[in-house]
DNA sequence: TTTTTTTGCGCC
DNA sequence: AAACGGCGCAAAAAAA
């Protein structure tokens, strides 16, 4: 049914999809929104839904038309997307700034539900309505034989309008349970401002130092050949350091993969290269420097250039539906997991690669131990408590405490964080199940209550099939799935990303973006780039300013050390 | 041949 | 009794 624009008006939810030339909206000149669907149901509850090309070469909706479109979407009370942070940056392209509230079946989607499968439209049209995406044949060979872009609009006018439709139909079917999980309000409207934040950093981007990178890709390039020559088999292929290490040099399998196969990690790998060091045989330590090398540059150094913008920035893109834990992540390329400074020469130095604008300079501000103060807090775990505000190191103190040495009380701690159980422990640092037995039960006679917490919320997750966060966010567990062991770590983990999100988005209100941008965000950390010196400070007074957000978050500091981005801590 | 799974590895 | 949490990416191997 053709919509009447009037109607459109009347309905709360209006759903909106935008159809773009497929190039980047945050920044591609070239850019172009094709057009525009809108969907909703009348009084009736009949389907009301119209797509509307504006850009398409062969024919669009009148200027009037068009006019009227832009309108109703700026003063429409209730929009509804699908991916709000893509489209709500199609129609700024265009000019269109919604002044009502909106919603996002998306994040909807992975709020009620964020164990789901796919969050994709067509995956939940088909999940939760029974019908998905409107692909056919014709459709398939109009789109291949013209090119995404280049489809005529009247053509286009028979399928886009659907996406709006399942938009809004799935809407209407997640907006009880939205409801009664208490979204609607705060939670929702501070999610709405965040995804605002997360698309101006991305929007902005960060500077990438390309003849360095190109550099890198030559070094590393040159390093592989040699190494491949040396080791003379593909050090990537397990089946041919099978045949070498195994059959060749009769080497034991130190380690297997879940299927059973002799695994050649690095940890591996490291075993590999001891006995063969007493040989003078060097190929354990080629190879992994080959896959190190392999690693970087294909994953780091060429991806960055393949990836850049043709300003010169790189764009990568945050999800807010990317983690169960409610954390965010990041893609294409994934900037969270920049190798670290180190003396490694093919990664160790990645970080320079990336630099600040003209005149600008990146600083990294991140928090210490954030989850484990989260966890002493809700534990109630005073022996901790006690050692962060005594200004304690915390696993020098552990380690004074079971007189062990600092780095295992580190990943002992950790791992029981993470849920880890006595078998965890026992591989963990290669005991027997006694030993990783005793070594769980001393860690708890040291901090009893957070053994309880721990069970606790487990228990918690089971009888009730979710926890709440500090922010009445919710993390699901499906009882049938066997685990209850994560509800603890999803309630410090997620409890971590909601805190570093509301103190991100007080700087972001602070901060003057001429002179200072927020660029990056990786869990605990945030990256700026500044061009005056006044914001430091700034900044890490409000990041470690958390005691408004919560009544239990006073008991222990949160402090935040800042410092140049890139420079080794 | 194309698609999916496995493996390894970078980060917090 | 047993369970270490959360990601994304690329190459190889296996499956289709």
């Amino acid at each position: 049914m053709i919509a009447n624009l009037q109607d459109a008006y009347k309905s709360r939810w209006l759903a909106v999809d935008t159809e773009t030339n497929a190039l980047d909206p945050r920044w591609d000149p070239q850019f172009k929104c094709l057009g525009i669907s809108i969907a909703f149901r009348n009084e009736l509850g009949v389907m009301c839904s119209e797509y509307y090309p504006i850009n398409h070469w062969d024919s669009n909706e009148t200027e009037d038309t068009i006019n009227e479109v832009r309108w109703l979407i700026t003063t429409h009370p209730g929009l509804v997307f699908h991916n709000a942070k893509f489209d709500l940056v199609v129609l700024d392209r265009m000019g269109i700034k919604p002044t009502g509230d909106y919603l996002d079946t998306m994040l909807m989607a992975h709020w009620i539900d964020e164990n789901l499968f796919s969050k994709e439209l067509d995956w939940l049209g088909k999940r939760f309505l029974g019908r998905g995406k409107a692909m056919t044949p014709e459709l398939d060979s109009v789109i291949n034989s013209f090119g995404w872009g280049l489809v005529p609009g009247a053509f286009m006018k028979k399928y886009a309008s659907t996406d709006a439709e399942l938009t809004f139909d799935l809407c209407m079917k997640f907006m009880k349970k939205w409801n009664d999980e208490g979204y609607a309000g705060a939670l929702w409207a501070r999610e709405q401002e965040f995804l605002a934040l997360i698309s101006r950093m991305e929007r902005q981007g960060i500077v990438i130092d390309t003849d360095f990178c190109k550099e890198q890709i030559d070094i590393g390039e040159r390093t592989m050949q040699e190494l491949l020559f040396k080791v003379g088999f593909n050090p990537s292929s397990n089946p041919q350091l099978g045949e070498y290490l195994i059959n060749q040099m009769g080497l034991p399998v130190v380690k297997n993969t879940k299927t059973g196969r002799p695994s050649f990690d690095k940890y591996a790998m490291a075993e590999y290269e001891e006995i063969l060091e007493q040989r003078e045989d060097a190929t354990a330590q080629n190879i992994l420097a080959y896959r190190g090398w392999q690693k970087t540059v294909s994953s780091n150094y060429r991806a960055y250039l393949d990836l850049l913008c043709t300003d010169g920035r790189l764009r990568p893109n945050f999800l807010l539906h990317g983690t169960r834990t409610g954390r965010l992540s990041c893609r294409k390329p994934n900037l969270q997991q920049i190798p670290k400074s180190s003396d490694h020469p093919w990664n160790g130095g990645l970080k320079r690669a990336f630099l600040g604008s003209e005149g600008y300079r990146l600083l990294g501000f991140d928090y210490s131990n954030l989850e484990l103060r989260l966890a002493a807090i809700y534990a109630r775990e005073d022996a901790l408590i006690d050692a962060f505000n005594a200004g304690f190191k915390p696993f020098d103190e552990l380690a004074a405490r079971l007189n062990k040495p600092r780095n295992l009380c580190k990943n002992l701690t950790y791992a029981i964080l993470y849920g880890g159980g006595i078998n965890r422990i026992k591989n963990l640092f290669g005991l027997d199940w006694q030993a990783a037995k005793e070594l769980r039960e001393e860690f708890f006679r040291v901090y009893p209550n957070l053994q309880e917490t721990i069970q606790y919320a487990s228990n918690l997750s089971k009888r009730r099939g979710y926890v709440s966060l500090w922010t009445e966010r919710r993390r699901h567990f499906d009882r049938r799935d066997d685990d209850a062991h994560k509800a603890f770590n999803s309630i410090i983990q997620g409890g971590a990303a909601e805190l570093v999100k509301s103190r991100q988005l007080a700087v972001a209100r602070e901060i003057d973006w001429d002179t200072c941008r927020m660029i990056l965000s990786v869990h605990d950390e945030l990256v700026f780039e500044s061009a005056d010196p006044k914001w430091e400070p700034i900044i890490k007074e409000i990041m470690m300013d958390v005691n408004g957000l919560n009544p239990n978050f006073h008991k222990v500091a949160f402090p935040v050390e800042s410092k140049i981005w890139g420079l080794a801590a």
